[in-house]
DNA sequence: TACGTTATTATATGGTAGTTCAATAAGGAA
DNA sequence: TTCCTTATTGAACTACCATATAATAACGTA
């Protein structure tokens, strides 16, 4: 009896899913994969070693590679869009405690860490130059800028101050990223607090007092 | 005379080179390609193909093409540096009229331009994944935000503010790096102007009055 | 003009990339 | 239990990857 099987002969050689469960398991482990090695980690064989499967089940489910990289990126947006479009306050709290909600999760370790990080600075840097991406950062881009707007908006009109709303959405969204950036290539030169206090410095002088 | 040859015969196949002027040939090969395909794009092939040579002269000049992959980055830094650490203002010039010059280049078209900031965004994506360029980015980005640094503590002492240097220094360099990298992906969401406006917006109401 | 140094070429090598597709077998339905 | 659908496997294929190295030839020097 060489190499003993560690199942009996009768066990199944591997488990079906449905196409949902199936893609959603490629879809993490390619979020690994990005995670650990960047871009460049993001291959075939690596992504169906992650996933235990064999090297045919990506195309089979997303068509291509770049489809599945489509579908990480949507996936990543997901997660973000629900903290700013339902963040966890009251029904009827104040838009100012809905600001701050939403920047208090976007420094939280849920968001702000360096595997998260990782990811969202691998998908920037191939956004211009991959079409399937392109696509799809523009359908989620636009939801997570016009939330943002929104936001602000009501913050604003709630104080009677007039602002220009896309201005500050794209610096506020700017900086959110940029110290994203900086913390993930070099995380000892600042924390998850002083990146949330920095956002918080950008806006009270527009928005005046939120904390 | 089939095929006929476009020079002479007795035409060199190829030019000799210093040291130097090669590896800065192939650096801007490099560069090149990384505009144009991002980090993906950066191969052997590739490259020596835009430098019209054969391909053992990257490995003849830089070991590996990640050693050429670092030269690349240092040599982004490089044209940055000098915009920073000497801004085009009379010697005796304020501080203020420095911080503003310093600016003024960065949103320049020299900086500011879809090339340059898909080479950043290519590069930003790999320095946590690769040994060799985190060693490049670490040095130069110390004198980089060295530069930041001085140049905004030079403004805060001129006006006898108290700033938190290092934090407003972080501030800055990540809205910079944030708008490149909102306005690389989706030029037509902000201009230059507007990019540029952002960042007096952001130091304005810690410095006071700039421009 | 001939020589010597060495930058450069060109090929070989072993690995890994993404995609295709026929064969297989899991697991629900009958 | 048997059958059927189809998710999944796994090998084949072509293309491209980085690197090593021996042969070549450019060009300054003597």
């Amino acid at each position: 009896m060489p190499k003993a099987p560690k199942k009996s002969p009768s066990a199944p050689k591997f488990s079906r899913h449905t196409v949902e469960a199936r893609r959603e398991m490629l879809v993490d482990a390619g979020l690994a994969c990005l995670a650990r090695h960047g871009i460049l980690g993001f291959t075939i064989d690596r992504i169906c070693t992650e996933a235990k499967v064999s090297r045919g089940l990506i195309t089979h489910h997303f068509q291509s590679i770049d489809g599945l990289l489509a579908a990480v990126y949507g996936a990543m947006y997901g997660k973000a869009l629900v903290a700013i479009e339902n963040p966890r306050v009251p029904l009827n709290a104040t838009p100012e405690a809905r600001l701050a909600s939403i920047i208090d999760a976007m420094f939280s370790k849920e968001f702000f860490n360096r595997e998260s990080l990782n990811i969202w600075l691998a998908l920037w840097g191939e956004i211009a130059n991959n079409p399937e991406l392109l696509k799809e950062h523009r359908k989620q881009y636009a939801r997570y800028r016009r939330g943002i707007e929104r936001t602000l908006e009501a913050v604003a009109l709630a104080r009677g101050k007039k602002i220009d709303t896309a201005l500050v959405a794209m610096m506020f969204v700017s900086l959110v990223d940029g110290l994203g950036l900086e913390w993930c290539i070099e995380p000892k030169l600042l924390s998850a607090r002083e990146a949330r206090q920095a956002c918080f410095k950008l806006l009270e002088p527009i928005l005046g007092p939120l904390q």
